[in-house]
DNA sequence: TCATTTCTGTACCGTTCGGTACTGAAGAAG
DNA sequence: CTTCTTCAGTACCGAACGGTACAGAAATGA
C-alpha cells in the first residue's frame, strides 16, 4: 500500500512554485528547460518524471497560480454587492500585480499572448483561463442585488477584466502600485453604485 | 551620386510590412528567421544586409507599425476636446484591434510582454513605445479646454491606455469588435464630459 | 540478504536557433 | 567592353533548444 522504491528527493509543490516564478518572469517561450531545472533545483529527467513535459509543467504552474496567487479573485466574489465585488477585485488585483516578493504583472497575461509557431495552444489555454474568470464574475454580477436592470452583467464583467488586464500590462512595464490604484479610482467611476 | 552596383531586387518597405504581420502574430520570441524570410520573400543574407539583425528588424517593424497602423492615435489627438480625443482614440483603437485584414490585437502589446532571457530590452523597448503614446495623450489632455481642474491628465491618460491595452489583450484572445466597443461604452462613463 | 522498484545524474539525441563566409550574378560608371 | 560595386543564394557555423537512454544509487518488500 505504501509507496515503493526510492522516494522523491524534492518537494514537487515547492519546485512548482519556483517554476511559476520563472514562467511569470520570462513567459512560456522565453523560458528554457535549463532555466526551469536550475530554478527548481532538480535535473531534467526528474522534472520530466514528475511533471510530464514543458507544456504540462506550464499548465500545472498556471493551475497552481490560479489557485494560490489569484485567491483574491474568488474572495472578491463573496462581497455582497456588485459594486463591492468589483472594487474588491480591482483593488486586490492592483496589489497582486505589484507584490514586491513576486514578479510584476500577471502570469496569465505575460505567460504568452501571441500564438507562437507551435505554441498556439499556450496562448489559447491562457485565454480560456482568463475567460473562465470573466464568466465567473459575470455570473456573480448577474445575481447581485444592486445591479440596475439596464446593466448587462456580461459587458460589465468584461469591462472589469479589461481594466485588470490593462493594469497587468502596465505593471509588467514597471508601473507603481499607486499608479494602478489611481487607474482603479477612475475605472470605478463607470461602475454603478455609490460614488466614492 | 546615383546608387552604384546591382540594385536591390525587392521592395524593402513591402518586406517590412510582411515582417510586421509575422511579429504581430507570433511575438518577437515566437518568430524565427525562417518565418520572417519566408514571409518577406527574401533569403537570410538579404535580410541581414537590409535591416541589420532580427532585433533591428523588429525595431524597424515597430516604428513602421506605429507610423502606419497607429496613425489613428495621432489623429485622435487633433480632436478639440478631451472627451472627443478619448472617445475618438478608444473607438478607432477598438476598430484597429479587430481589423479583418490584420492580425487581432496590437503589435506593441503581444510583440513581447515578458522579458525573455536575453530579450529583456525587447519588452522594455515596447513598454517605452507605449509610454510615449501615453505621455502624448497626457500632454494633449492637459491642454484641453473642457478638462475639469480637479482631473489629473496624467492619471486620465493612463486610464485610457489601460482600457486600450486591456482591449488589446481581449482582442488577441478573439474578442469581437462589438464586444470591444461595448467595453468602450462603459469605459467612457468614467471620462468627464457630456454623458452619452 | 536479496530482488524489485523508483528516483537521480550524466551524457547524449536530433532539430532548430540566430548569424555568416563565400561563390556568382547583375547592374552602373568609365 | 571592362571594371567596380552591390546584391542573391547556397551552404554552413557554433550554440541552444526540448527531450531521452542508460547506468548507478536509495529505498521498499520478502
Amino acid at each position: 500500500m505504501a509507496e515503493r522504491g526510492r522516494p522523491r528527493g524534492f518537494d514537487a509543490d515547492a519546485a512548482l512554485d519556483r517554476a511559476i516564478e520563472v514562467f511569470w518572469r520570462h513567459g512560456y517561450e522565453g523560458t528554457s528547460l535549463t532555466d526551469l531545472t536550475e530554478a527548481m533545483g532538480i535535473n531534467r529527467p526528474s522534472m520530466y518524471a514528475a511533471f510530464g513535459n514543458k507544456e504540462d509543467l506550464f499548465r500545472k504552474a498556471v493551475a497552481r497560480y490560479a489557485e494560490a496567487d489569484m485567491a483574491y479573485a474568488r474572495e472578491a466574489l463573496e462581497q455582497p454587492t456588485a459594486r463591492a465585488v468589483i472594487e474588491s477585485f480591482l483593488r486586490a488585483n492592483a496589489d497582486a500585480l505589484t507584490r514586491p516578493d513576486r514578479p510584476a504583472g500577471c502570469l496569465s497575461v505575460q505567460g504568452g499572448l501571441a500564438g507562437g509557431t507551435d505554441n498556439g495552444h499556450i496562448a489559447e489555454f491562457l485565454a480560456q483561463s482568463r475567460a473562465g474568470g470573466e464568466k465567473a464574475l459575470a455570473d456573480r454580477l448577474a445575481q447581485a442585488p444592486d445591479l440596475p436592470p439596464e446593466i448587462d452583467p456580461v459587458a460589465l464583467a468584461r469591462y472589469v477584466m479589461v481594466v485588470s488586464e490593462g493594469n497587468a500590462v502596465h505593471a509588467a512595464a514597471g508601473a507603481s502600485r499607486a499608479a494602478l490604484h489611481a487607474t482603479v479610482d477612475i475605472a470605478l467611476l463607470a461602475v454603478p453604485g455609490p460614488a466614492r
